[in-house]
DNA sequence: TCTGGGGTCCTAGGACCC
DNA sequence: TCTGGGGTCCTAGGACCC
């Protein structure tokens, strides 16, 4: 894919206004795995989930020309394109990519914030007498990442945050798009109202019955009226970006403000026991995340998607913050019992909410790994030893002790027997 | 075609307090 | 006695992002 250049908007220099640049790296799921994949570069590849019911989380560009783009249903991409290589996700290894270029960042400036796995702001505005423009110094990333990784990433640079990151996107892919502040208004303008970041399906089809169309529309939208028709936050935040107005600076450090794990079945479940065994089997992921970040949790939430897609969230917040699986998985089971099964259940999630810091955190390794710690909610869940080999390999059953009968085993002589 | 898994933020109603 | 208003917490649902 030919790079798609680099340019500064409106056609004049760089005039050392567009210090935050955001950059992005492109495809980028998709770039990691042809590193090691080379002949399949010039492809379609698209990364999708496992099994039947899997999405795409990243296409290449050949791979886009068919119209597939991520959060599409693999199935659906695969009609669109048949000749597509689907390849599985490697979570590890992105972040692994992740990490390395974050660093190149962070020799630029130590002023990086990290939006997602591959993404990140940086504030230009102090490394510029060491370094150069911001359009030297985003050529100057570019250039190393590709050096130290291989990959290719697109930069936006502009006097806010809100328009370089509309900047990278119109600089993909492998470019970059310098947007000085003088032409913030005349780039941002043209624009149709649902490329603007925060502006999904819902809220551009609000707008477009009102008959706004373009930012420059939004922009001369009376605040009233659109806070009344998209809510006062919203509102609020429409017109100020709309007109260009973004005074948020670049925050390096964030405080996690949840953590959860969900699960969608191969096969819609309506088995309450299996269920509970995967609230448990998320609590545990939950609870040793929430132990190695030194926080325990105030709020346990559970959500349940049926077959119909419908889905529901219950939660409790407990009389004490947690940590611990056992008391996670309590909770939501018990959240869980009271909600009606009247659909098979498509997924099932434990997320942990209000975190606070965590006094005294003492160490309780995963349930999975130590049979002493395993919980009477294994006895109560009343799986067989089939299904649950089934569905976590015979691993899972040896550290849980289910394949030999153990103590805990032996406790219960009634523990159903597997299908003949 | 049939919809992942990780998150953040907002809204709205009710409880409760001042 | 009635009315109003603000603030915080809790809960459910939804929009949105990568
Ligand atoms: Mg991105």
């Amino acid at each position: 894919m030919p790079s798609a250049g680099e340019r500064i908007f409106g056609g004049g220099a760089d005039d050392g206004t567009s210090t935050m640049l955001h950059i992005d790296m492109d495809a980028f799921f998709a770039s990691v795995e042809l590193l090691e994949h080379p002949e399949l570069r010039g492809l379609p590849v698209i990364i999708g989930g496992a099994g039947g019911r899997g999405v795409v989380t990243s296409a290449t560009y050949e791979a886009r020309r068919f119209g597939v783009h991520s959060a599409m249903p693999t199935a659906r991409a695969l009609q669109l394109c048949p000749k597509a290589i689907v390849l599985p996700s490697h979570h590890e290894k992105y972040r692994h990519y992740s990490a390395q270029v974050m660093n190149v960042f962070r020799d630029v400036t130590p002023l990086v914030e990290p939006l997602s796995i591959d993404e990140a702001f940086l504030d230009v505005a102090g490394a510029r007498r060491l370094l150069g423009s911001p359009s030297t110094i985003g050529a100057a990333v570019r250039a190393r990442v590709f050096a130290e990784t291989g990959l290719t990433c697109s930069v936006g640079a502009a006097s806010t945050k809100f328009i370089a990151k509309m900047a990278s996107g119109r600089a993909k892919p492998d470019g970059m798009l310098v947007v000085p502040a003088s032409e913030s208004l005349a780039f941002l303008h043209p624009l149709p109202v649902g490329a603007l970041w925060g502006v999904g399906a819902s809220t551009a089809e609000a707008l477009t019955r009102l008959g706004i169309r373009t930012v420059g529309d939004l922009a001369a939208t009376p605040l009233q009226t659109l806070v009344s028709r998209v809510g006062e936050a919203s509102g609020q935040k429409l017109h100020s970006l709309a007109n260009g107005h973004d005074r948020r600076s670049v925050v390096t450090e964030r405080v996690e403000k949840s953590i959860g794990h969900e699960m969608t079945f191969e096969f819609d479940m309506s088995d309450p026991r299996q269920l509970r065994l995967e609230l448990l089997r998320l609590s545990d992921q939950v609870a040793v995340r929430l132990r190695r970040a030194g926080l325990a949790a105030k709020t346990v939430a559970l959500k349940v998607r049926f077959s119909d897609f419908s889905t529901i969230s219950r939660s409790r917040t407990l009389s004490e913050p947690t940590d611990l699986a056992q008391t996670i998985s309590d909770a939501a089971r018990d959240l869980f019992d009271h909600v009606g099964l009247e659909q098979r259940v498509r997924l099932i999630g434990v997320r942990a909410e209000n975190l606070v810091e965590a006094h005294e955190t003492v160490h309780q390794p995963s349930l999975w790994e130590d049979e002493s710690a395993a919980p009477s909610s294994w006895r109560d869940a009343e799986v067989t030893v089939d299904r649950v080999a089934e569905k976590f390999g015979r691993n899972i059953l040896k550290r849980a002790s289910l394949v030999e009968p153990g103590p805990r085993e032996r406790r219960r002589p009634d523990h159903p027997a597997p299908p003949a």
